[in-house]
DNA sequence: TATGGAGGTTCCAGCAACTGGAAGGTCAAG
DNA sequence: CTTGACCTTCCAGTTGCTGGAACCTCCATA
């Protein structure tokens, strides 16, 4: 099928299917004679496959590695588990961080009047000298 | 003082105020007549102002909007506010996103063997048709 | 057969917020 | 006078697309 029906089947745009295929993520099972990308069964699977990958959040290193392993019988899930982990970990550090901004953020914004004055405890506590961590204030 | 010392005062690479002066977030006070930067005290001060404040997230655009404010005696604190409010529903969502993410992997991941076997949960749901959000699997 | 519109193609630019590197100018110390 | 640590500019790359321009192709209809 044409690129237009893949992206409907896979529920990606054609434009980013045009991109997988330049980074040489998923190519088109073939190209017909007038160039026009075709892809079969086997390769919109692919993009359905990476447009879940992603959707968790996984990298498109990741999902490379996530595809070439789905396509090998001989993977062992233990591989599949470990990147699984590592992009757990990922995940949970960036939750972290933004929990520390948020702290902060809420503390400085219940002390702030957010009235038409200019006194801001907020700019304060930005202006602030010292402090070598980004997690901000000690309120 | 030159780019280094301000880098070391403020906490941040000079390369990194190199570019907020390209952008127009943070100039120089003056230039020498050999064309090197250089930043006085209330310069210093807006690279500190700004290193906290990408600390806390917000974007550069934001920090420009926060620089402006900070300068400004005639403003409104609630104006800040409101562009924290914002910025906090940014971060909320993003933490939300995540979290779901997190959701799924983990419930994924505890029915992965992670042996040398093939047999992979992960790579099935993946794999798995159908589900038009990123959300994942209905476990 | 002409034509119109909905497909398809390529390439180029841009987003955010830097970061690295190359090629070169400047300055103070030894 | 040389060495090395600074400084300068400009260009490219990062991640994962997305938009647009310029052009080609296919199919249906008048």
């Amino acid at each position: 099928m044409n690129i237009g029906d893949a992206a409907k089947q896979a529920g990606i745009p054609t434009k980013t299917i045009r991109y997988y295929d330049e980074i040489g993520l998923i190519e088109p099972s073939a190209r017909g004679e007038n160039g026009y990308r075709d892809y079969d069964g086997n390769a919109v699977e692919s993009l359905r496959f990476v447009r879940h990958a992603r959707g968790l959040g996984f990298s498109v290193e990741d999902c490379r590695a996530l595809l070439s392993l789905y396509r090998d019988r001989n993977r062992a899930s233990g591989d599949v588990k470990a990147l699984a982990d590592r992009h757990l970990r990922h995940i949970d550090e960036k939750i972290a961080e933004l929990e520390s901004m948020k702290r902060t953020l809420e503390i400085l914004m219940a002390r702030c009047h957010g009235d038409d004055r200019p006194d801001c405890p907020i700019l304060d506590n930005l202006a602030a000298e010292g402090r070598d961590d980004q997690s901000g204030s000690r309120p």
